[in-house]
DNA sequence: CCAATTGGATTGTTCAACAATCCTTCGATC
DNA sequence: GATCGAAGGATTGTTGAACAATCCAATTGG
């Protein structure tokens, strides 16, 4: 189910004219990335990812520039393709983005359609039923919709696309954060009254909540970065 | 030791060793497409431009992906790239994304860099040079240059790579205008004015002038869209 | 005049090859 | 024994050609 969502997601974004194979060699290998199949860091070998999808090299080559500018891999000249490896600078730097553009978006809802609107209380509901699931990955994923949805208040294409690609590169940061549950879960609450709030029309103080919730956010994936850089939090080998 | 070495071979990497022919070929493109050499809805043939720059066709194709994600070429499934005619609503979604970011940047310019705020100042002063010579296709440059310091103050990386597109794709709007002087001239004094507020720490107050400067540049070029649009404009075949 | 067909041109994709570069291993020298 | 350097293999960078799929325009037929 939030795998056919997901998927409904990433291709709602270019209409039905789907039939490139770049564009569907990239969609598989978004989602290995996205997922956790394909590890940060990892090296994307030509001959192996090309076999293994049964596509020629060159193909292959033209997807992994597509997945480089989402920001999903790094490009390394005469040494192959790697899934980004996010560092507590990045989380930093995305957060400010996130921060200036869905703000934006949430001051300026006034002008915002109908369908933009019930888009955020469609994912607020569909975190509600991943949390009575127990399903926190689906959680996590609600949460995107979420954010995406507060960007999409601004009705502007190019806001929509800066956005999921940097919650696509968010997805990989938390694959840092051991305790998906905690991380995600108390947002729903948060997500719920920022809604009701944009839909009573109170959008500064809706802002300020939003605002307020990606500091903490941030502040909390920071926290697990230097915990991880942190050589007492290792175990003796 | 190691570190100060490799240090120095990454930084010596990135500017001198540029050495990827996709990268020199987007170079050359992007650098046609922004003066106008390759007008706007032009159809770049793989073949004949292949053959131009003396590189194959699967590099070629590299390319133009990259140019495509850059938003100055647009890609049609089997019909070929063509040079991004940007509409009205381009328009207004551009100016909508740069009032955000740039904006944003600004009004949290308290904690700016000095170098950042310097290029800002450095920014003004080639747009003076460029008045006073006369260029006025350099005076939008340097106009463009302010603008891409503005958003450089957040000192964010990926800030600072959007707001580089969304100019880019700016400098084929400007092609519609059939006066650059008199569109681009009046704002020199703006940006001075904003630099000086800038300077001053007034950074409310000068977030509010570049807002309502935005808003009028946007309309100049929304009008002239309609006009280029309005078939009374247009010469009696 | 309009519609369907056909043919040429262009793109999408694959394959094979070679040059350039990197990483590893092996050896040589001190 | 350790450090440095040089072959060796593996991977990427780039090219050229080939074929299938698709689009576009001209031609043909009604």
């Amino acid at each position: 189910m939030t795998e056919e969502l997901t998927d409904l997601l990433a291709g709602s974004r270019n209409l039905v004219g789907r039939s490139s194979t770049v564009e569907r060699v990239a969609d598989v290998l978004r989602g290995h990335i996205i997922d956790g199949a394909l590890a940060p860091g990892a090296r994307l070998s030509e001959e192996a990812i090309g076999a293994a999808l049964g596509v020629s090299r060159n193909t292959l080559r033209e997807a992994f520039r597509l997945l480089s500018h989402e920001g999903l891999l790094v490009h390394e000249f005469n040494r192959g393709v790697f899934v980004a490896k996010p560092t507590a600078e990045d989380v930093v730097d995305l957060y400010r983005v996130r921060r200036a553009l869905e703000l934006s978006a949430l001051r300026g809802a006034a002008e915002a359609s109908d369908e933009a609107v019930a888009l955020v209380g469609a994912s607020v509901e569909m975190g509600q039923r991943a949390f009575d699931s127990g399903d926190w990955w689906g959680l996590g994923t609600a949460n995107m919709r979420f954010h995406q949805a507060i960007a999409g208040l601004a009705g502007s294409p190019r806001t929509d696309e800066i956005v999921r690609r940097l919650l696509a590169e968010l997805r990989l940061v938390f694959h840092v954060m051991s305790a998906p549950r905690e991380f995600h879960a108390p947002y729903l609450e948060q997500n719920k009254e920022i809604h009701r709030m944009l839909c009573e029309g109170r959008l500064d103080e809706a802002a300020d909540r939003l605002g307020g919730y990606l500091d903490v956010a941030e502040r909390q994936l920071v926290d697990a970065f230097a915990e991880l850089d942190d050589p007492r939090s290792q175990a003796p080998a």
